[in-house]
DNA sequence: CGTACCCTTGATGGAGATCAAGTGCAGTGG
DNA sequence: CCACTGCACTTGATCTCCATCAAGGGTACG
């Protein structure tokens, strides 16, 4: 395996407050730190685990940029999502032990390894973090309903509106910039996660610049106009 | 409120091995019976609750068929899932105290009420219990993941046909039949959910129709060939 | 028995897929 | 340093599937 491995400690870690509930007493912490005990490195295009492999650990992102991907019997795939550091990765694989989806690295990147067994374990001790997982995992839940309604009722301008509003809002979150974001996957990756081929995602980008909302250099984008973006978003229908 | 309660057990319940792990007890059962006290009513078309609402419960489903959908600021809206007997509902409401859809009957059913603070006590005393809800959610995840490849990358005929096998599917588990069923939604909501228009999915049926995949009268539905469906899933190209 | 809803079917249109060509950029090796 | 190669991206032309618009029919229920 080509994976290196170091020790983790979470308490001082500075994405401790997007991968733990707040409020954990120091002795709490330790023991998290005990159970999340290793980190794990992966190169880009490198997979941190994939459909069919036995499931053990969830997976706290450090650095680094992922996409996860399903796959049907004759070959098609889909992007499943798009995640970044301080996110938990690797939940498909709780329901029958093993992972139902892949998950790449769209850029070097490092995790945390959290043992579910051990995780589950602290859980029963732990109210706070007990009650932590349990949101993680609705969180999830409920960001696939918007993924659902993206796909099941929006056009293509809309979709990718909503999609570059997210990337940018989750980035911001993490102390980038509100206007500017550089992709981390391709365009025929965007089609695949928003249910398009990458020519319409190319051509949609181009008529955000046409618009002027957006400048766009290869996978470097400046957002000019984020209330457009909004408004495509929420509004479809400019007569009303 | 118009609503009826009636004290619940799981004990005797018959769809017990849905919603419960297997292995309990007879003292962990009663404990469980002491939290999931309460069984709703909920008259077709009714709403078990909606968006906004503030949450506090799951719901394990006794009797009766579900929607859920969720909605855009301007209107839209989407269906993300019908449940029937022995799925849980309320996942979505975890993540921020407040439900993220709305769950409407779609026929006369019957709930049993899992107050989630009280589930997430006993979780922490019952292991299995606390591992059957990680499941549990893990399943919708790994669910919504199919609905995403579903919506993202299949033509209409594919996605009504894995439409229909996975109807059948979960109520042949419950021991209805495998070629029979009856349809608790209208076309517009199988639409809804299947990000297709409601004469797109009334064209696609008749289609199987003339193919002499099934027998379509109404609601109810009759089907002939499942290898057929099946390979309409899996093997959109006929050519290869 | 009438009314309302759900469904089916036909005709037409349009958003995005597909097919095709060409451009720009990064990495490689001469 | 520059030609070469490969990949990602853009753009144009055409096609196709599904949406939309429209009309009619079946079924349930008061």
């Amino acid at each position: 395996m080509n994976l290196q491995t170091i020790k983790a400690s979470c308490s001082n870690c500075n994405l401790r407050e997007l991968c733990l509930p707040i409020g954990l007493s120091d002795e709490q912490m330790q023991r998290i730190d005990d159970i999340v005990a290793v980190r794990r490195k992966i190169k880009r295009g490198g997979m941190l685990f994939h459909n069919g492999e036995a499931f053990s650990s969830l997976y706290a992102i450090r650095t680094g940029f992922f996409k996860t991907s399903v796959a049907t019997e004759d070959g098609r795939d889909q992007v499943t999502g798009f995640q970044m550091a301080g996110e938990i990765i690797g939940l498909d694989g709780i329901v029958n032990d093993h992972h139902t989806c892949d998950a790449v690295a769209l850029e070097d990147a490092e995790v945390c390894v959290m043992p579910f067994d051990r995780l589950e374990d602290l859980s029963r001790e732990i109210t706070v973090l007990q009650n932590h997982v349990h949101k993680v995992m609705s969180r999830e839940i409920v960001r696939e309903h918007g993924v659902m309604l993206l796909l099941g009722s929006m056009r293509a301008e809309e979709r990718l509106a909503a999609f570059v509003l997210n990337l940018v809002q989750r980035l911001h979150t993490r102390g980038f910039s509100q206007s500017e974001l550089v992709l981390r996957m391709t365009r025929e990756e965007i089609g695949s996660y928003l249910g398009l081929k990458l020519e319409t995602v190319s051509r949609t980008f181009s008529k955000f610049v046409d618009d002027g909302i957006v400048e766009v250099k290869q996978r470097h984008i400046r957002i000019l106009d984020t209330d457009a973006l909004k408004r495509i978003v929420n509004h479809q229908r400019e007569c009303d």
